[in-house]
DNA sequence: AGGCCCATGTAATCTGTTACATGATTCC
DNA sequence: GGAATCATGTAACAGATTACATGGGCCT
């Protein structure tokens, strides 16, 4: 009972097609959550038949036609539940920490490129973050946004994906620089 | 195929029982990596008859018998492959998020209550990762022990550990503000 | 006497990933 | 003419979580 929350408070800002949800959760772009769009697409199909959501069909002349979905107040109802439920912290497992960890036993070349462009990503992603974020709150100073505004999620979602991938970037160039001057140290 | 290397590469700083690996998984003191007992009992038989690791029995008088795992040749050459081999970026699945993103519709109480609880969990986590750093450096500065140290990866990996943590409970402070404020503030 | 730690698993279920399938339209 | 985008799925598999099971020793 996971994914279905995240498509609820997806579909909380906007009418969404199975494709388009299935597109932001593919890039991240929704950066709250991630998943493959066979998986929104049966999400979707499960909420509906559960009354969470309730779509209708748009339909299209020049591409295929598509259905739309909106949160119904059962669904909101279910939202609520769920945020009021404890959760429990679920830790990232990520492989290339495994790499760093055994770097030490192990040729650290490709660990090194991988940290790199793991880097490249994160910058990329960090400039995305930041630039989502003046649009989100437009003319208006963050503090002033954070307190007025009246639709604030997206942002503060949004914020802790920009903390999650600076660190993440600080760590990987760190890393990669750390062990390039073992590499070159050693080689004398 | 990603528990696998977790369970290699923690046993490369020590000879483990299943039991000794299973705790340190499960409670994220080996930082890197996190899974249930019954995941770490299951992959070391895989392990195990794959040739990867090498276990021994040790007869205890006063506790059950239990078994010593240790990476062997071939478990080190896997090791050496998977770290050649590129891996995607694997995003966090956070419920807290979702529930974040979802707050301007839903009570905040609850989240913000889950968010401290959540900031205090990190702070310790940083407590003791600070701690373990200076343990893993013991008298030398950082900057000797990752030019000279014999062994770095654990302390790279303690090092990831701690940005994230970090980072995670500057956001959880700074969102269960912002939330709280505008309780504060509505409520009038 | 009750609860936690050592020590090891099996079985069922839930989630996530990979591979496959289809077909029209618009952009280069 | 070929690739990308729109639009929706099915099926098989791999990985993670939950529930259940056992049994002695140690601490309060």
């Amino acid at each position: 009972m996971a994914l279905r929350h995240a498509v609820l408070a997806a579909l909380l800002d906007a009418e969404l097609s199975g494709y388009q949800l299935a597109k932001s959760f593919d890039m991240g772009v929704a950066n709250f959550w991630q998943a493959l769009p066979q998986q929104v697409y049966a999400e979707l199909s499960k909420l509906e038949s559960d009354g969470l959501v309730a779509g209708r069909e748009v339909i299209q002349e020049t591409r295929p036609n598509k259905r739309l979905f909106k949160v119904t107040d059962e669904g909101l109802a279910e939202l609520e539940r769920f945020a009021a439920a404890s959760a429990k912290p679920t830790m990232l497992r990520d492989d290339l920490v495994v790499k760093v960890q055994s770097s030490d036993l192990v040729d650290t070349r490709p660990v090194i490129d991988q940290l790199r462009k793991r880097a490249d990503f994160a910058r990329a992603k960090v400039e995305l973050f930041e630039s989502l974020l003046v649009k989100f709150r437009g003319e208006r100073t963050e503090e002033e946004f954070l307190r007025d505004g009246e639709r604030i999620g997206p942002y503060l979602t949004c914020l802790g994906g920009l903390v999650f991938e600076r660190g993440h970037l600080e760590w990987c160039e760190r890393i990669a620089g750390v062990l390039q001057a073992r590499r070159d140290g050693a080689g004398k």
